[in-house]
DNA sequence: ATGTCCATGTAACGGGTTACATGATTGC
DNA sequence: GCAATCATGTAACCCGTTACATGGACAT
């Protein structure tokens, strides 16, 4: 159902194709909402079909014709009033990594600390990514826009996020050391 | 693919019913892993025609008769394969409250404040879940069963979980400030 | 030569949710 | 009287992933 409100908020930016939207939520939205260009696709057509959005084509050669998606008054409406509406409950997770560990009293200590070393590597990564890719580009995307409000509010969810990786990695310090000695 | 090897599982602890299984997870791996028992009962036939498990049944009147399953050797080995194997990818979360906050830049200080707090509402709930819920729920489980290394391995889940959500309220309160600054 | 970027899509499948169906017992 | 607990399941649907298909431009 999100998918749908992903791409209007998106248009409510500007028109843009599929492929752009695509790129859109690459740079941002994925970490929290992430999408294929098969889902895309499909999805679009939908909301045109419900008069959400409208497209224009514009003919290339050597490429398939663009189309261009704009929000469609009563695309921007129900966006609106989507947007305004307080979640009202957690989102129930999915970690397969903790499902994991949850299990993993039966293995040996050594095979655990491996798994908790890997976490580690792919949540440095992770953090960095949120330090060094996402914060300038949000910066330069402010100040290419002058979107300064809609700046604040991107600024919020990658915080929330590089925070959440900083929990990760202090807790797998803490995990391993636990492991270490109790398992 | 994960709630073939949640069932395997905790039908390493014992035989169980689909009904129970339920519960358990309910009681623990929901917050990382849960399932409907629409779910549940197909994949646990799923898994018996696959020869990962086996059912006894016991008679009962009144209420349809109970499918004990246990695990097969086969299920037990399947399931040490997966729970050895490194996870090698962080899982992509999807969070509805980060999307919508994300495109709050275009509300009204005092909508997104509204979010906001909310929002601290819902997880200090969560956060007095983890503290005063599920960790005597696990204490109780170790001494009853005396299983002390997966009772290592289910506090360790649950610390994070723990640490996760006042990162999560901390950050709320970060953000309330900012957005009535900023905003 | 090989791979990535651009730009559109379809088809098959799998995972998961919601709704529906049955029916006795226990607690408020 | 009404909801929750126990205990099983099916059917329809929606969301999302993987694989497949096309084909030119440009970089390594």
């Amino acid at each position: 159902m999100s998918l749908k409100y992903t791409l209007l908020g998106f248009l409510s930016f500007g028109p843009m194709t599929g492929y752009e939207l695509k790129k859109q939520m690459d740079q941002s939205t994925q970490l929290f909402w992430h999408a294929a260009l098969s889902q895309i696709y499909p999805t679009l057509k939908r909301l045109e079909e419900q008069g959400l959005v409208t497209f224009d084509v514009e003919p290339q050669s050597g490429k398939p014709d663009k189309k261009i998606y704009t929000l469609s008054e009563a695309g921007q409406e129900d966006f609106m009033t989507w947007l305004s509406k307080p979640v009202d409950k957690l989102s129930p997770r999915k970690v397969p990594v903790l499902l994991k560990l949850f299990f993993s009293g039966v293995l040996d200590k050594e095979t655990v600390l491996t798994q908790l070393r890997h976490q580690q590597a792919l949540h440095r990564v992770q953090l960095a990514y949120y330090e060094q890719e996402i914060k300038p580009y949000i910066e330069q995307m402010v100040e290419v826009t002058g979107m300064v409000r809609e700046g604040v509010m991107w600024e919020l969810t990658r915080q929330l996020g590089e925070e959440n990786e900083r929990t990760y990695l202090r807790w797998l310090e803490q995990a391993i050391e636990t492991v270490e000695e109790k398992l």
